[in-house]
DNA sequence: GTCAATGGACAGCGGCACTATCCAAGGAGA
DNA sequence: TCTCCTTGGATAGTGCCGCTGTCCATTGAC
C-alpha cells in the first residue's frame, strides 16, 4: 500500500507519517520508484505501536525511540532480558541517588535487585515527592504496596515467559510494562471505590 | 515572611510564585501594604504540594486546580468521599465509552462500582490502547491484576481512614492517589526484576 | 497530456509551564 | 530627605514537544 493508504488504514495523517519517517520511528517502505514506496502490514503494526506509546504511555518521542531500539536488538537470555528492557524504558526520576530507606526496603523484602537499577532511583524520587506533597508513606505501607506489586509482576512474568519467541517476550515485557501501567492505575481507582463501598 | 523569603525557603523562583498567585494555585499573602504581603507556613506547604503535583504527578496546572478545589471543599461523608475525590482527579481517557469487557470484568469481580465512574472509562481506554500496541491482555490477566490492585486499595483505604479529620482523609485520598501511582510503577519494575531473578 | 500523489526539506503552530521585562508604589538604610 | 531595592501587577516572550503547513521537483495513473 502507499502512504496515503497507510494513513487511511491507521487513521494517522500523511504529514504525521512523514514526520515519523523523518524521526526514524517508522521504517521506510520499499521504494518502487523515486516518488513511490510500498508499505505493508508491518508498517501498519508499527504505526499503531508508535501511536499507542505516544498517546497513552507518557514516554516521549525519545522514549519511543529507545523502546523501538530495544525491540529491534537481538534479545538476550532470559536472565538479561529484564535488565535490558528496563534500561530501555524511559524512567522519570532515575537521575537522583538511591535513598537509604529504599535500600533497606528491598533488603527487608529480600528482593534480589541489581543495585544500579533505574527503578531504585525512580522509587526513591517518587517516595520523596509523595512525602513532599504531604502524603504519609510509612514503611509498613510501602511493604504492603510492594507485596501487591509482586503479585502484579508475577502476572507480567507469566505472560512474558509464555511468549513463543525471545523477541515476543521482549515485546511483551517492554511494551506491556509501559502500556499496562495506565491499566493498573485505573484498576486502583476502581478498587478504591469498591473497597470503600464494601466497608461503608 | 515576604515573597523573596518564601522563594528561598521552597527553592521556587519568585517569578514562578507570582505565576502561581496569578493562576490561583497559591493563595495571596496577608497584605501589609500595597506593595508588601506576609506569607506563612501554610504558603510553604502549599507551594511544596503544587510543585510535587506539577513535577511528579503528570496532572497539569488545570489538574492541580481541580485537586486544590477538592481539598478546599468541605469534605462530605465517607461514603461520598471517594466519588468526589475521583471526580476531582484528572483522569486521562475518561471521554470514551465503557467497553463491554470492562463492564463484565467488574461484574465478575463483584465490585460495587458507580457505573459513571471516570475510572471505568479510563480503564476501557487503557485496555484498548494496550491491545492496539500489541499487548495481549487476557481476561485472566486482568482478573489477577485487579486482585493485586484490590490489595493496593486496601492499603489506601486503611491509611485514609486512619486520618484524624475528614479534611485529612480527603488530602490522603486525593494527593495520595496521584502521588503514590509513580511509587507503585517503580515498585512494579523492581518486583519484575526480583521475580525474574528468583525464577531464573 | 494532465493532474494528483509522493518524497523531501524546512519553517510554523498550539499548548504548556514557566520566565523576562517593565512599571509605579512603597519601604529601609544613608 | 534621598536613594535604592523589593513588591505586586500586567504583559509579552521563551523553550520544548508533537505535530502541521508550505513549497518543490518528480512521477505515475488516467
Amino acid at each position: 500500500m502507499r502512504i496515503s493508504e497507510l494513513a487511511e488504514t491507521t487513521g494517522v495523517p500523511v504529514h504525521t507519517l512523514k514526520y515519523y519517517l523523518r524521526e526514524g520511528l517508522l521504517m521506510p517502505g520499499e521504494a518502487t520508484s523515486r516518488t513511490r514506496a510500498e508499505y505493508g502490514a508491518e508498517h501498519v503494526e508499527r504505526v499503531r505501536l508508535v501511536r499507542a506509546l505516544v498517546e497513552h504511555s507518557g514516554v516521549g518521542i525519545a522514549g519511543v525511540h529507545s523502546i523501538l531500539a530495544a525491540l529491534a536488538a537481538p534479545p538476550p537470555s532470559h536472565h538479561e532480558l529484564l535488565g535490558v528492557a528496563h534500561c530501555a524504558l524511559p524512567t522519570p526520576g532515575d537521575q537522583g541517588p538511591v535513598s537509604e530507606e529504599v535500600g533497606a526496603l528491598v533488603d527487608d523484602l529480600g528482593w534480589p535487585v541489581w543495585p544500579e537499577a533505574p527503578a531504585l532511583r525512580a522509587l526513591s524520587a517518587a517516595v520523596a515527592a509523595a512525602r513532599a506533597a504531604g502524603v504519609e508513606l510509612s514503611t509498613g505501607s510501602l511493604h504492603r504496596y510492594a507485596a501487591a506489586m509482586a503479585d502484579v509482576a508475577a502476572v507480567d512474568l507469566d505472560v512474558a515467559l509464555a511468549a513463543e519467541s525471545p523477541a515476543a517476550a521482549m515485546h511483551t515485557v517492554v511494551v506491556g510494562t509501559v502500556m499496562v501501567d495506565p491499566v493498573l492505575v485505573a484498576l486502583r481507582r476502581l478498587a478504591q471505590e469498591s473497597v470503600s463501598a464494601r466497608r461503608g
